[in-house]
DNA sequence: CTGAAAGCGCTTACAG
DNA sequence: CTGAAAGCGCTTACAG
């Protein structure tokens, strides 16, 4: 086969010219046109599809072997370079407080789902729900040279939003809201409403919460969703019998041992997410307290496990992995320079032997 | 204040010519040349450090000059730029089956953790353990140039590592191994003696094992040492006592099922992970059985919920966040164009009440 | 000690 | 329908 001393041969590197198992450089336009005797601004006019006006990027034949040459050749563009050049990243960013929460590692399953349908990139990372590291991750994503970022680890007490958003950046919230901000998160007032409603159905009227950190949207809210209802019931829940908690095993349990030294042990304790009520159902035992049998226990987020616990766990389920899909939509419609609406998913309860006395 | 008519001013979207609130652009090399009237060659010489040769970049006066500009403009250099000119991307891909199992969401954080001291970035996706979807997601992050991956989801029955390496990618392997592949993983046939050991001394002759997935050698491994010392105190453990399985809680119940309709239910069952006992546990109590008193559990990898389950379940520990940072130690050896020696770290057994019958 | 040029791999008006 | 040029923001020999 002759062999053209087209630019491509050049290349000190490729001897031979025949690509040869071991490092290979990748494809380029330039080499595609050389190998065509087109112009690189020919292919990657093809390659690219539009033209903008209607007119077509190239004569069909012209483009046939074009599409043809980088299937073979197994071309795929050099990202960098077309960044560099549409001074676009295609690059999202994820800041989650920790992906050891299979809650958010559920919702980024689903950010990466919506992503990969949108041709956006996106990188994740923990930010332990720590002010200062959300900051300096926030800074590398930045300097990252994201499109936008996706914070699922938004608090109240920080300023950073606000910052983000004066420069323009755009952003969304997943999880839970701070301020005006966009935002999709699952109506959490209602969940907490709706296991309120479960407990007063069954009876009980001296209960507690585990009510979470307070700069979480979701605990202040499930919180408060739950207490309102029972409010309405003509019960005020004593304030001794809220107590805030960290969100892990040690936190609920910490959060039951205050709850549970009090004079009158309440009946039923409702924890704002599952690790806490299993945390807040291992001090029960502690205590001699049979599960759904001696107290009942109400957790939040229906985490897999919750349905495999020797007492399997009430919960209220939260639709994660469409909240993470949702937030790429959300992200995309502001990239697209739309304004984006905030979303409240349903939660729905799924009631478990925890919570069933008698 | 004078202004000079520079490059800088000309930009026809910074009205004015001051920085306001709002989408600004980042500093470039260049904007820091122009206002200070030198090469942008210069100050690039004098942000990156080094000249190569011994020389100096600058005139330690004009390099103060620079620095203090460059910090006052908060410039951070362009990474599509840098990785375009440098042929270096910096970054680094991270394949996992999947972030919500805590297992991998630790090993995570430790590659996070080192990368960002060796100034690399990383991104995590993940491949559900499905040979066509990792395929698809190394070609992924081929496509984003990575300089390098790790693989948490190495299986020994695909064909992709040997592609890889024929491609001369460098890669290493984290918490699984495969072939000769470097890797850094748990001595996880020490892991299964440790637990055998327990078992014997406690007395258990009538064992069974669910013996997790094939493809996975944390699996194999822990399982082979597990049996092996068995093997070596003269107790053959019957086939139909080792179970494979799923990594999951519903897994694991599925195999504690066949242990458990056995004619002889066996007085301990050793799960090689943690999920996979909670599940035995579920299904044993669902046989009558109470864990702890009738019949022994154990698990492996010491995920935080085991010492707080209703009863505290014994688990080797393995040392997940160090694996991480040890996998990004590799590959920045292998990256530099060192060899990588595989390693092997030592797990620890720790024994609580799930294991302790009498 | 500093400048000038070339080039990494693309895209995008603009010609012809 | 296709080509040629400019330029995104860097780095790196090479001059002087």
């Amino acid at each position: 086969m002759g062999r053209l001393p087209s630019r491509f041969e050049a290349r000190p590197c490729e001897k031979g010219g025949d690509v040869v198992a071991g490092k290979a450089r990748p494809t380029t336009l330039q080499s595609i046109a050389d190998r065509l005797g087109l112009h690189v601004s020919t292919v990657s006019r093809v390659l690219n599809g539009s033209t903008g006006d209607g007119g077509r990027a190239a004569s069909s034949r012209t483009a046939q072997r074009i599409r043809e040459l980088a299937h073979d050749l197994g071309y795929r563009p050099n990202p960098y370079a077309t960044s560099l050049r549409t001074q676009r990243s295609n690059l999202i960013g994820v800041l989650v407080p920790r992906l050891s929460d299979p809650v958010l590692a559920f919702i980024y399953e689903g950010v990466e789902d919506a992503a990969t349908d949108h041709g956006l990139s996106t990188f994740v990372t923990n930010t332990q729900d720590d002010a200062r590291i959300q900051e300096a991750r926030t800074n590398m994503a930045l300097d990252r040279r994201v499109d936008g970022l996706i914070f699922a680890d938004g608090r109240e007490d920080t300023g950073l939003l606000d910052r983000i958003s004066a420069q323009e950046i755009p952003f969304v919230l997943v999880n839970r809201h701070v301020g005006d901000h966009p935002a999709i998160t699952c109506d959490n007032r209602l969940g907490g409403r709706l296991v309120a409603e479960h407990f007063l159905e069954r009876g009980y009227e001296n209960v507690a919460v585990i009510a979470g950190p307070s700069y979480a949207s979701t605990a202040v809210d499930r919180t408060a969703g739950f207490t309102a209802r029972y409010e309405e019931a003509g019960i005020t829940i004593p304030e001794s019998m809220v107590v805030e908690s960290a969100f892990d095993t040690a936190g609920g349990r910490r959060a039951a041992e205050r709850i549970l030294r009090g004079r009158t042990a309440p009946i039923a304790i409702f924890a704002v997410n599952d690790f806490a009520a299993i945390g807040a159902a291992g001090c029960a035992r502690d205590h001699g307290l049979m599960v759904g049998t001696d107290i009942a226990i109400a957790g939040f987020n229906d985490t897999p496990l919750a349905p495999e616990l020797p007492v399997p766990l009430t919960s209220v389920r939260t639709p994660v992995h469409e909240m993470g899909r949702g937030a790429v939509e959300m992200l995309v419609r502001l990239l697209a320079g739309n304004t984006a609406e905030s979303r409240l998913l349903p939660p729905a309860l799924v009631i478990r032997e925890s919570s069933l006395l008698d």
